[in-house]
RNA sequence: GGUCCAGUAGCUCAGUUGGAUAGAGCAGCAGCCUUCUAAGCUGCGGGUCACAGGUUCGAAUCCUGUCUGGAUCACCA
């Protein structure tokens, strides 16, 4: 039982003894004491004074007298209006201080691989055009929440599904026959996500031209972008796609085979891994039987030209289609049939998908079509949905030519980080690969800090300028303490130490420390629980910040009492270590030098 | 129009199930390096928590309404 459980526990056996009211453990509520205030845990005792019929600063005195008698480790108290604060003995403190000095993975839990899994799905990509600055945020938010569920004790598997077929792909893949003169990322140079995405951005512009020469011509604007050639070739192609014509079934290897050489670069560059890729090539199918399945059982019904729907009004929603006249799928159909193919391969606890915040409507037809299709399992699927990233000039449009791709973005921070690093003096003594190694790691760091300390689920604005500050509240910043400690630490091996105990004596910046890294567990937990790294990135860098000030006005190694000088190195040690694991779970690496 | 989400300092964001005087960073101003890494530390200024009601001992937080912004309601994914 950890101590604030234990005292609620005491509490609430006090109280019902003196005021004969039993508290329950829900009722009872725990905080931590706020900075400018004595105290390490306080209780609010206003909620209860009814059932104490008493004053509250009365009831929190008495609760205070009584809790100190009962709980060895509560030192004393003070009561301010209807607060009780409750004071720990330090050695509370500092034994958990050399707990978090004993164990290796400090904070984190044991995953027990035997349980059933957490499939989390992100990235997602489609593969006829690069990835950007969107997908880089649910990169690193799927890679980050799956690190944190596994710190916090569950088995996780990691899982991409690629959408690498439907009309979105036959559209570059028709611009590139009619347009691309035989064009490859070896003939150009060019990456080869990049050299696809040039062609889908041609068959969009082929395409409205066409529908203009159409309107002008005198047709509608909606019929003429049905009747566009360029957009009937691209569905003649889907359709014999799926019918497997060789031509054209090779032809979207190449180009596929193309875009993942190009995605490998990116993900590896991200630091993102995978522990099973599905293609939905090769799972659109099951949909597909699914969905004719619930058809014949008379769950979903057919229109006159033959395509299959599903009927939602009864809760709410609309139709939905499944099933296109031509008997190719959408979406959702191959959505239905991954869900099912991954109910198989996992068994598992919980089907997890990053997905943008514009499909939630996505996601609520899906889980109900799951349910209407007699799927219990349904209801284990959650979508872990993420605002949109904006742009100090508005929304990223790929028309526009907005969109800020994601290697060109990496490439220009990891620029910046090598420009300021540099200038700082901090490469001397190392090598060029050394360096090189350090502005990635500090590029990245700057990256990946400032769109994973925002909040998942809001829209967030991505500010360049912003993004390659490495002061303040940055990952630069935490990295940089992290460097200091460890040149603390091994400068360290040249001084003498006596070793600490309990009844070490403390100051406030140190208490302050050993609260922090008392409290990263939970922050753990919490951040799993609400799929919120954000949590974690707030946490490291209050941590940083603390320690920052700790070390402004301690002295460490060259503290006279050389009791405290171990204790303080011990201190720098975990904090390290601390930064370094919450890093982890950021995707982000912290350097020994900056 | 229906549904959903958001609105906190000049800007970007915290604020864990309702709790004490609403916090950081950036930007601005003023300080601190012969001493363990100054990518650091300290101080100053900056707020009608969109607005109006309600719930209660207590509301940035919960409820209702209004305003503003966004997403979505495709034979796109």
């Amino acid at each position: 039982m950890n101590i604030e459980q234990q005292i609620k526990t005491a509490f609430a056996a006090v109280f019902e003894k003196h005021y004969k009211h039993h508290l329950s453990n829900e009722e009872l509520i725990l905080q931590q004491t706020r900075k400018e205030i004595e105290g390490d845990f306080t209780v609010n005792v206003f909620p209860f004074v009814r059932f104490a019929k008493q004053k509250p600063e009365m009831l929190a005195q008495t609760m205070g007298e009584e809790l100190v008698k009962e709980l060895k480790e509560v030192n004393s108290f003070n009561v301010i209006k209807g607060f009780l604060n409750l004071v720990l003995h330090n050695s509370f403190w500092l034994n958990n201080a050399k707990q978090a000095l004993r164990e290796e993975s400090y904070g984190y839990k044991t995953v027990d691989t035997k349980t059933a899994p957490v499939v989390i799905e992100y990235s997602s990509p489609n593969t006829n055009k690069p990835l950007h600055l969107g997908h880089i945020r649910n990169n690193l938010l799927g890679y980050s929440i799956a690190e944190i569920l596994k710190a916090s004790g569950q088995n996780v598997k990691k899982v991409n599904l690629v959408n690498d077929r439907g009309i979105h792909i036959c559209k570059s893949m028709l611009a590139w026959q009619q347009f691309g003169h035989g064009e490859t990322p070896e003939s150009t140079g060019e990456k080869g996500d990049h050299l696809v995405g040039k062609y889908y951005v041609q068959f969009d512009k082929e395409y409205k031209k066409e529908i203009k020469q159409l309107v002008e011509a005198g047709k509608e604007e909606k019929v003429a972008a049905k009747e566009a050639p360029i957009i009937k070739k691209a569905q003649q192609m889907l359709r014999e796609w799926e019918a497997k014509e060789p031509q054209v079934y090779q032809l979207w290897k190449t180009m596929n085979e193309w875009v993942y050489k190009g995605f490998d670069i990116t993900y590896k560059r991200l630091g993102v891994d995978f522990d099973k890729i599905y293609y939905e090539s090769e799972t659109y199918l099951l949909g597909k039987e699914i969905v004719i399945d619930g058809f014949k059982k008379g769950i979903l019904y057919q229109k006159d030209d033959g395509s299959i729907w599903a009927d939602l009004t009864g809760e709410g929603l609309d139709q939905k289609l499944l099933l296109r006249a031509d008997g190719t799928s959408v979406y959702m159909t191959q959505d239905i049939g991954t869900a099912k193919l991954r109910i198989q391969d996992y068994n598992p606890s919980a089907l997890l998908y990053v997905v943008g915040n514009e499909q939630n409507y996505h996601f609520d037809v899906l889980k109900i079509v799951l349910k209407k299709l007699g799927y219990n399992w349904a209801e284990k699927i959650h979508h872990i949905s993420y605002g949109m990233v904006e742009l100090p000039h508005g929304k990223m449009k790929s028309r526009e030519g907005t969109v800020v791709d994601a290697d060109d973005l990496i490439d220009d921070i990891v620029k910046n980080a090598a420009e300021i690093t540099s200038k700082l003096g901090k490469i001397e003594g190392l090598s060029k690969e050394e360096a090189d190694t350090l502005f990635n790691q500090i590029g990245l760091g700057a990256l990946k800090f400032f769109i994973l300390k925002v909040d998942p689920k809001k829209k967030m604005l991505f500010n360049p300028e912003e993004s390659i500050d490495f002061n303040g509240n940055t990952g630069p910043f935490i990295q940089y303490t992290h460097a200091r400690i460890q040149s603390v630490l091994r400068k360290s091996a040249n001084y003498e130490f006596t070793e600490w105990n309990q009844e070490l004596i403390i100051n406030n910046k140190e208490k302050s420390l050993l609260k922090l890294i008392y409290n990263y567990s939970e922050i753990i937990a919490n951040a799993a629980k609400l799929y919120s790294p954000a949590m974690v990135a707030s946490y490291v860098y209050d941590l940083a910040k603390e320690y920052n000030q700790f070390y402004h006005d301690n002295q460490i190694l060259k503290e006279e009492d050389r009791t405290k000088a171990a204790f303080r190195l011990d201190l720098s040690h975990i904090t390290a270590n601390i930064i370094q694991s919450a890093m982890l779970l950021l995707g982000i690496e912290v350097p020994n030098r900056m």
